[in-house]
DNA sequence: CCATTTATGTAATGATCACTACACAATTAA
DNA sequence: TTAATTGTGTAGTGATCATTACATAAATGG
């Protein structure tokens, strides 16, 4: 069942690689149509008919990204027996995803736009809910490890999501500026110290 | 000994606060001079001859926020006599600055412009020389920590200032998405709790 | 073949960007 | 008073922004 009209000349993966680079780089707002069409080689028309508009194409990206880059760090946690593992490899992973050679350093949900309030609202909210939902995978996590007798049901789970989650989206921001993929490693293995005073809640309030 | 010429008709300070605020919200790219204009009750040609462009400008709002925000955090961290209560502080002061209700949440170094490249890469070198500021005073807390016998030789000072500098800037990225004061302040006790695994080498290596 | 459909490239759209020319207002120095 | 100096407001500057009109190219369906 072939489709109608004139073939498209280019690759949609491709094409969101080469936006997902200059987004990842320069943020949201630094990267104009312009430099999209050069990088992606495609005429302005053709991006628009393609994904409908700026902020549309950055969804795509953000999804592109996720599914690249994003499932080494949160995919298949459930292999790990305690979510002391699982927390160890999040940030592990973190660590080595945000500090490749060839690619931006940092992770783009965390650096393409940050503002509180822009002319884009709808992007600022989108990576947002990314962020979010970090501290929520990681409560799931532990919610489970308390299920499964790994964590004492009187852990503050919040806080150590939240814990974790800090410590995952203040390495996007050492990573940015230099800090080498050892650094960050040895900033996940200090992160992981804390763990049984953590789950012992009498030293960690609400 | 009165200046020559037409006297300005605002106060400089009560510029500057105002500019403050809109960068700080919207970040340096989503803030244009015809909303500073409008924000600081200032033509376009006052705000040239006053700061001079643009980046000139922000330059005088990162000064200016380091001045009113930023002393409550870093200034006379001598007066703890360890540098774990130094520390601690300067967590807990970050946790309490970056959830002020009536003022944007997170730091504005940090959330302002974190591109790796952008149209403004002096905004950009001037906001990561003042976050690595941040990695190198804990560092030299440390140092002196070692000197005065609070730290023992053999800890690894670099890990520890780049581990607690990450847990810092982590918490702006947190308050921005709408982490509240109690939820980092919990965050600053659980990364505390690290203090003696840390300065005890054997589990940090370089 | 012709009609339809979809993609492409050129060249533009109005809006907004940072920035400024210019005329005028308000002050001091002489 | 007059000249010099500095600040202000209006109304622009060219550049760039995201987006699109339009003509054409390349495929399928009949």
């Amino acid at each position: 069942m072939a489709t109608r009209g004139r073939p498209r000349a280019y690759d949609r993966d491709d094409a969101l690689d080469k936006a997902l680079g200059l987004f990842w780089e320069r943020g949201y707002d630094n990267t104009s149509m312009a430099d999209l069409s050069t990088a992606m080689k495609l005429s302005p028309p053709s991006i628009y008919a393609a994904f409908g508009s700026k902020e549309a194409l950055f969804d795509d990206v953000i999804a592109h990204y996720n599914k690249l880059h994003g499932t080494m760090i949160w995919a298949d946690l459930d292999r790990f027996k305690h979510p002391k593992d699982a927390t160890k490899h999040v940030l592990v992973a973190s660590a080595n995803a945000y500090t490749r050679e060839d690619l931006p350093h940092g992770c783009l949900v965390v650096l393409a736009a940050p503002q509180e309030n822009s002319t884009h609202a709808t992007v600022n909210q989108t990576l947002r809910g990314y962020r979010r939902s970090v501290t929520k995978n990681l409560r799931n996590l532990y919610a489970e490890g308390q299920r499964r007798g790994h964590i004492p049901s009187t852990a503050n789970i919040d806080t150590m999501a939240t814990y974790y989650a800090t410590v995952q989206t203040g390495m996007s921001i050492q990573a940015r500026d230099g800090a080498t993929r050892n650094e960050l490693i040895s900033v996940a293995e200090a992160a992981m110290m804390t763990w049984p005073s953590l789950i012992s809640t009498s030293l960690v309030k609400g």
